[in-house]
DNA sequence: CTTATATTTCGATGTTTCTAGAAATACTGT
DNA sequence: ACAGTATTTCTAGAAACATCGAAATATAAG
């Protein structure tokens, strides 16, 4: 997956958030398995309806996806997306002006 | 140097502006070097009240440093912020849960 | 069909951000 | 000191965003 500008910069401004970042991060610790909308909603300590709202803007941008278990939807994060951000960071767009003073690890 | 959790998402709001990252994928591209502010203006093409207001943005996380050339502002990227970024990214946060599995929390 | 749980959508409100013109500031050369 | 160029600060309106209670929707169980 490679993105374009216009792309990085949405997703960039969805991990912007802090509270989007904490979920992400809640997500990214639980792995492929994923965590129901109500125990993030626990960990976070924040209103179901705020919760939702930031989990409606990280679908949009493709950073998770939801799978519906009986009652329980459980979120999942994208990690090709992040993956891909961070490729654009040192690929596309930013990260390649030093090659210099960094102790560089043998590729 | 190593990003806080709000330090990272401060940093990702900022790039999450498609000026903004314009802007630092043009400093990106000048390196060490730097770009003067002009410069910027007559390649994104906005007001130069505009380009400073974000520039002063990018300032303030510590993504761009200026330093005056006579009467000329040249800016440069802090090329290690975004490298902090990058990885956050990887090892802080986010990219873990799939390749190669780090030490893993219990579950 | 009713109740219960899980989650989203709606609607209202306050806050932040973006944009850009006008005025101000900073520096250089004369 | 003055003119000229470069850049920032001030200001303000518009647009976008965050927050959260209330109401609505989805699913399962009794």
């Amino acid at each position: 997956m490679k993105l374009d500008f216009e792309q990085a910069a949405v997703l960039m401004a969805q991990l912007g958030n802090e509270t989007r970042l904490k979920i992400v991060r809640l997500l990214v610790e639980a792995g492929v398995i994923g965590l129901p909308v109500g125990e993030i909603q626990r960990r976070l300590d924040i209103p179901a309806s705020t919760l939702s709202h930031h989990i409606s803007h990280l679908k949009h941008v493709g950073l998770v996806s939801q799978t519906r278990q009986s009652t329980t939807l459980s979120c999942c994060v994208e990690f090709s997306k992040i993956d891909a951000i961070v490729r654009f960071l040192t690929d596309e767009c930013c990260v390649r002006g030093r090659g210099k003073t960094k102790k560089r690890k043998a590729a």
